[in-house]
RNA sequence: GCGGGCGUGGCGGAAUUGGUAGACGCACUGGAUUUAGGUUCCAGCGACGAAAGUUGUGGGGGUUCGAGUCCCUCCGCCCGCACCA
């Protein structure tokens, strides 16, 4: 007897059993099937999983599920990101070991994600904590200082006085600490890098082959690289004017072609010229440290006016010994960019005019606009950066900014003063070395020993892991494997004397940095990847995760997976070739008349069809429906991902998440959305009975009539749809193609009541069968459920995609709209291979045709094949 | 400021990439079933109109037999970067 209701909270667990049981999902590296590896991001251990979660990694196992029917060997893994700060601040406010609460967390959210359902290969899971994954880490970090690819030098950085820790550039958002949102400040300290550097032109040169990847990822990618084509040239100081008898001052410009629009030069304030200028000038010693002042203060910068300080060095200009140019320091020249010094061409600009225009240094223009008089063209506050020709530059005038580029490199790079050119050609960037040196405890340590003869000596490798002592306090902020009574005393490696470990750790980017590798073969003892097993998963085929990662971590991922490549444990430098990055969980917000926050669970929503109302369900008040914004516990608009697992079923939240979006933009959480959704799980459950019941009676008869025929045309449309949609990842386009065949099911059910029409079973029981098979990689349980209903038997979840019957989707006659002078008027039904001929007599022969065309001869009849008949009267 | 994206019913969104605008879902309306609510089933649902029809994809203009889609222009919203020489 088949109960009335499908009942998600017996049904699940019992599926997932015996998925388990029969280890479905566990993948081998020997299988000879062609591999196919989906990988979501994997996950921080916060404590439970949200929505976001739900809906990323729901993504990846509809296109785990449905290439693995294809026929493909799947490896769908799962892991932890679980080192960072949070355990460490749970530890400070909860006296909780990070060990503890992290394992813990794991323990949750593991769980959480099994209910889910999720085809993931639990054999391969990994935790970044555990010594048995950061000791390969350690490994390769000192095969990286083998191969030249870690520096350890002394550094202006950021400094997270909240977190107390280091942050890299990436990490310093408007100013502040990502994490922390406090202000960060600028001191100098010796740091480990990772030589990302050695790879920019690389990284962004193989930014143009990931074509799987989104358009704007790679464009951050490629602004935060910054390359830029440029000329370094060395302007020669004028003798007597320099502190201590500097002769040259080089610059980087990008802008060779306005040399004679110059005005004026600006170093750093931490250029060495500056700081020498500064020791002979206290006035000048002021200025610069003035500058450092408000250089800590992001804030003020944006506002902050161009200020300069003449040091009364002259520089000549390199076209005219006999011009002079003066030598200022700016607060708004970067040392850490080109040579942390300029020339300044006012006219073409903006930051050098208002410089000029505030200490009145003037401007003379030296490109013209293509639609200006050159006499009459003048600059006053607004510079020109357009094209346009030059003039006023001697024996520039006339050419076009190329073509003076390269005269001027053309030029200076021939001449020759102390034995070097005068200006060489310069690649530049923005990119900067990868600072992975961070104050904490909970990371992965760095494998080093400092000793005082011998100065920084690797563990060595036979004795890796170094494994984090978990004898640690927190009652005292900063770091305290710095403070642990023996874990740092260790003897030199080297010379065997007294010597300090390194008691910095990694930044946590550095472990999401090759996990997707490790998951190729996580039993591996003694070495981080096997090289042919690893070679022969990589690149993952779809990755999918966040926006919020476009750079650092699939810049730091691209970057580690060369710089493995360079010390043999992988073979190739693009670690994904597919990205998809998701849109986040939204949700309403509420407020009552205090304007505190409301739970969503607690707010009733009334609605007339325009208007919506909202009350508090237990008081009755009336609650302000506030914006959609992402969910987050600050702001109340949250829905636990078990709660609506344990009301509804874990399919439903499924099916919701997949629904209505698109999955790149934003999906709005809505209860009637949901339960909408758990409808649509009853609906599939009644509607498979009913299939089930009339397909009972099969005989073998091929169906052959007209209902029998609409059935399989729509059950091998929807299938050749969705197969599309799955591919190109259109989740909610599978979705509404899904409702459409279940809608023609129901509706083709009906016309078959009392029809007796030959082969009608059969006609239903294959498209029961592809109707469940569609909704397998979505709702897996469901269609487990309905699997066994329609008498199949094994699981859907090991059955082998169906072949789309494309003969089925020709028709024989197609009806074609008809337009007159392009506003449609009639249809038209025609012969699949009818003529041009036979269509115009056809279409002209229509009545409507006949009264739009109000008697006028057609003057032209447009027929797009299987498209539309446009009538010209 | 620079770079990118977007604008379609009450809402989320479709539109075979220049060919019937509004698929599918949500909300809503009417009817049937039900003691009632819920569920379920049937029907309707851009606007104006009784209908035929007219009109309609942020505004204006253009190309085309035909424009949500292409071009120009204006308006609005969102995201990223931001003194990078």
């Amino acid at each position: 007897m088949r109960p009335e209701r499908y009942n998600a909270k017996e049904a699940e667990p019992k599926w997932r059993k015996v998925w388990n049981e029969r280890d479905l999902f566990r993948t081998k590296n020997d299988d000879p099937r062609p591999k196919y590896y989906v990988l979501e991001m994997f996950p921080y251990p916060s404590g439970r999983i949200h929505m976001g979660h739900v809906r990323n990694y729901t993504m990846g196992d509809v296109v785990a599920r449905y290439k693995r029917a294809k026929g493909f060997n799947v490896l769908h893994p799962m892991g932890w990101d679980a080192f960072g700060m949070p355990a460490e601040n749970a530890a400070m406010q909860n006296k909780v070991h990070p060990k503890e609460w992290t394992y813990a967390n794991i323990a949750t959210m593991r769980a959480q994600l099994q209910s889910m359902g999720l085809a993931i290969d639990w054999s391969r899971e990994i935790a970044t904590c555990d010594p048995a994954y950061y000791k390969h880490q350690q490994r390769m970090f000192l095969d990286f200082l083998e191969a030249g690819l870690v520096d350890r030098k002394t550094a202006k950085v950021n400094w997270d006085p909240v977190d107390q820790t280091v942050l890299a550039n990436e990490q310093v958002i408007d100013g502040r600490g990502w994490r922390s949102g406090a202000l960060v400040e600028q001191r100098e300290l010796t740091q480990w890098f990772l030589k990302i550097t050695d790879y920019a032109e690389d990284l962004n040169d193989k930014l143009d082959a990931l074509n799987r990847w989104p358009e704007k990822v790679r464009l951050m990618q490629r602004n935060w690289i910054g390359r830029s084509e440029g000329l370094l040239v060395r302007f020669a100081l004028q003798p007597g004017t320099t502190p201590n008898g500097e002769s040259e001052l080089e610059i980087y410009t990008t802008r060779p072609d306005t040399l004679f629009g110059a005005k004026f030069m600006a170093v750093a304030p931490d250029h060495p010229l500056a700081r020498a200028a500064a020791e002979k000038n206290p006035e000048l010693a002021a200025f610069i440290e003035e500058c450092k002042r408000i250089g800590t203060a992001q804030e003020a910068i944006e506002k902050a006016e161009k200020l300069g300080f003449d040091t009364g060095i002259r520089a000549q200009h390199p076209f005219d010994p006999s011009w002079t140019l003066p030598v200022y320091v700016a607060n708004f020249i970067l040392m850490e960019y080109g040579t942390g010094a300029i020339f300044g061409c006012p006219a073409h600009d903006q930051r050098d005019l208002d410089f000029v225009n505030k200490y009145g240094l003037g401007n003379t223009p030296v490109v013209c606009p293509p639609d200006q008089d050159p006499s009459a063209f003048t600059i006053t506050d607004t510079a020109y950066d357009g094209e346009g020709r030059l003039i006023n530059s001697r024996f520039l005038d006339g050419m076009t900014i190329q073509e003076a580029k390269e005269e001027v490199a053309r030029r200076l790079e021939k001449e020759t003063r102390n034995n070097r050119p005068v200006a060489e050609r310069k690649v530049n960037f923005r990119l900067r070395d990868w600072g992975i040196s961070r104050q904490r405890y909970w990371g992965c340590p760095i494998p080093v020993i400092h000793c005082d003869s011998c100065g920084v000596v690797p563990v060595p490798k036979d004795q890796l892991p170094v494994v984090l002592p978990e004898d640690v306090s927190f009652d005292v902020p900063g770091n305290p494997l710095d403070r642990h009574p023996t874990w740092k005393h260790v003897s030199c490696p080297k010379c065997g004397a007294k010597a300090r470990r390194e008691t910095d750790t990694m930044d946590t980017f550095v472990d999401s940095s090759w996990y997707f590798a490790r998951f190729t073969d996580p039993t591996l003892g003694d070495k981080p990847t096997d090289r042919a097993t690893v070679d022969s998963w990589l690149p993952v085929d779809q990755y999918i995760g966040g926006i919020e990662h476009a750079i650092l971590h699939l810049l730091y991922s691209r970057f580690f997976t060369r710089a493995m490549k360079k010390t043999g444990h992988a073979g190739l430098d693009e670690p994904f070739a597919g990205l998809f990055t998701q849109g986040m969980v939204v949700h309403e917000t509420y407020r009552d008349r205090n304007g505190a926050w409301v739970l969503p669970g607690d707010v009733r929503i009334e609605s007339d069809g325009t208007n919506r109302k909202a009350f508090h369900v237990t008081t009755g008040e009336p609650v302000e429906i506030g914006s959609i914004e992402k969910m987050s516990k600050s702001k109340k608009n949250t829905v636990d991902p078990d709660e609506i697992i344990g009301s509804y079923g874990a399919d439903t939240a499924r099916w919701f998440m997949l629904s209505d979006s698109p999955p790149e933009r934003d999906v709005i959480w809505t209860e009637e959305g949901v339960q909408g959704a758990g409808r649509f799980v009853q609906r599939v459950w009644r509607l498979v009975g009913e299939i089930a019941d009339r397909s009972a009676a099969w005989d073998g008869a091929p169906a052959e009539g007209r209902i029998g025929t609409a059935v399989r045309k729509a059950a091998h449309k929807a299938l050749a749809a969705v197969e599309d949609d799955v591919e190109r990842l259109r989740f909610n386009r599978c979705v509404a193609h899904i409702y459409e065949l279940a809608n023609n099911l129901q509706d083709l059910l009906n016309q078959a009541k009392g029809a007796d029409e030959p082969g009608l079973a059969s006609a239903f029981r294959e498209a029961g069968r592809i109707f469940v098979q569609l909704l397998a990689p979505m709702m897996p349980h469901l269609a487990e459920e309905c699997w066994v209903e329609l008498g199949e038997t094994g699981l859907v979840a090991d059955t082998p995609w169906p072949q789309v019957e494309r003969a089925l989707l020709v028709e024989n006659a197609i009806t074609l709209p008809v337009q007159v002078n392009g506003k449609k008027r009639a249809d038209v039904t025609v012969a699949r291979d009818a003529d041009q001929a036979a269509i115009e007599a056809a279409v002209l022969s229509l009545e409507a045709v006949q009264r739009a065309m109000e008697g006028k001869p057609a003057r032209k009849i447009i027929v797009v094949p299987q498209r539309i008949v446009n009538v010209v009267a």
